[in-house]
DNA sequence: AATTTAACTGGCCGGTTGGTCAAATTCAAA
DNA sequence: TTTGAATTTGACCAACCGGCCAGTTAAATT
């Protein structure tokens, strides 16, 4: 069985928007990259917004599984363990999801669709934010706050996949090379730790 | 003495390149918005996407003057707190300029400006790594590598701005609202000050 | 005051945009 | 095989896009 045509539209969609831009890309090149009718997407999707609202829909619902499943359902290891574990579903979903990054970056940032993006965020945050402030008494206000911990620490890890270009120029080799990618999970996960270990000694 | 045409030109630019983004802005709004002829536009800017070029060469030029003040200049204080004062830097010029980091964020995700951008980038972020890995020895290579520590720190800092909507929803009052900057900063510094802490010490 | 230069204007243009629609095709159920 | 719904198509449209140009006004320069 080969892929629907609306497959083929949405996964055009995906790549159009990821690499150009909602607004820059036309319902003509998604048509044409898809293979698919123009007045096909209108027949699936209803609009062109609709075809990025079912594209959000649909990555936020693959998300949100893999964020529930490594810091809710797998209680196996310790919190602890879970956060940093965290890193590595959100780095590898955003490796395999190369536009989801730079769909949300770009979106986010203001325009018709920020409402809907940050409610699909709110909710997976608002999860962190729960685990973090109930095992660590420190964030639960203040300098440590776990809303702040966890903004920084999104912007810290999706930064790198968005700024593609200028990562290019900063590190000599390939950045999505899988041992920059192993240094770059290294990374993020000293940084997770080293906060954790700070918000969870006692000393000030 | 007023503002000049091209400068009104350039702010109503600013203003709708930063919420509704460079594809979405038409000539045809930023002439309304400015009072001038959209034929004007052509006539100081040769092109649309001449007036976005202008805007970023003087944010960026702005921004850099900023930077190398801070970290280079200012020769008082230790390393640790010129590392730390660019957190004021940073975050004041983000607030002064909010529409900045919504464009940087939204063209630098891809598109047609992002080699533009990440020349501009280039730069200032070469100051910084020179900086740590002079001062600190332990951030030449490897999990703490200063060229990670600033693309983690960037994304931490820039992402408080551009997820505007989100932040609303995850922290109760106005984000920003003088107190709650106030916080944002003793958060990234503490985030800053523990991270340099720990490369500074010896301790693995 | 004359003349050159810069700043500005209204109107226009070719091309593209997202979206629509009636007709054709495909497909499954009866 | 007939029938009806789901899918697909090509042609079309009004609105809008960035850019252009001949000409007017304003400001320097001589």
């Amino acid at each position: 069985m080969g892929k629907t045509a609306k497959e083929k539209i949405l996964e055009a969609a995906d790549e159009l928007f990821g690499t150009v831009g909602f607004d820059a890309a036309t319902t003509r090149e998604i048509a044409e990259k898809s293979g698919a009718n123009k007045a096909l997407i209108h027949y699936h999707f209803q609009s062109k917004q609709g075809l990025l609202t079912e594209l959000l829909d649909r990555y936020y619902r693959k998300l949100g599984e893999k964020i529930e499943g490594a810091l809710i359902l797998e209680d196996k290891g310790s919190t602890r363990d879970r956060l940093l574990g965290l890193v590595d579903v959100y780095v590898d979903f955003l490796i395999e999801n190369r536009n989801f990054g730079r769909i949300v970056q770009r979106e986010a940032a203001g325009g018709a669709h920020v409402e809907r993006i940050a409610g699909h965020m709110a909710p997976l945050f608002s999860i962190g934010i729960q685990t973090l402030k109930s095992v660590y008494p420190r964030t639960q206000a203040g300098e440590a706050a776990a809303e702040h911990l966890l903004i920084s620490f999104y912007g810290a890890i999706i930064s790198y996949f968005t700024y593609g270009e200028l990562i290019s120029r900063l590190l000599d080799d390939d950045p999505m090379s899988q041992a920059a990618i192993d240094l770059r999970k290294r990374h993020l996960k000293w940084i997770a730790s080293t906060l954790i270990d700070s918000v969870g000694s006692n000393d000030s």
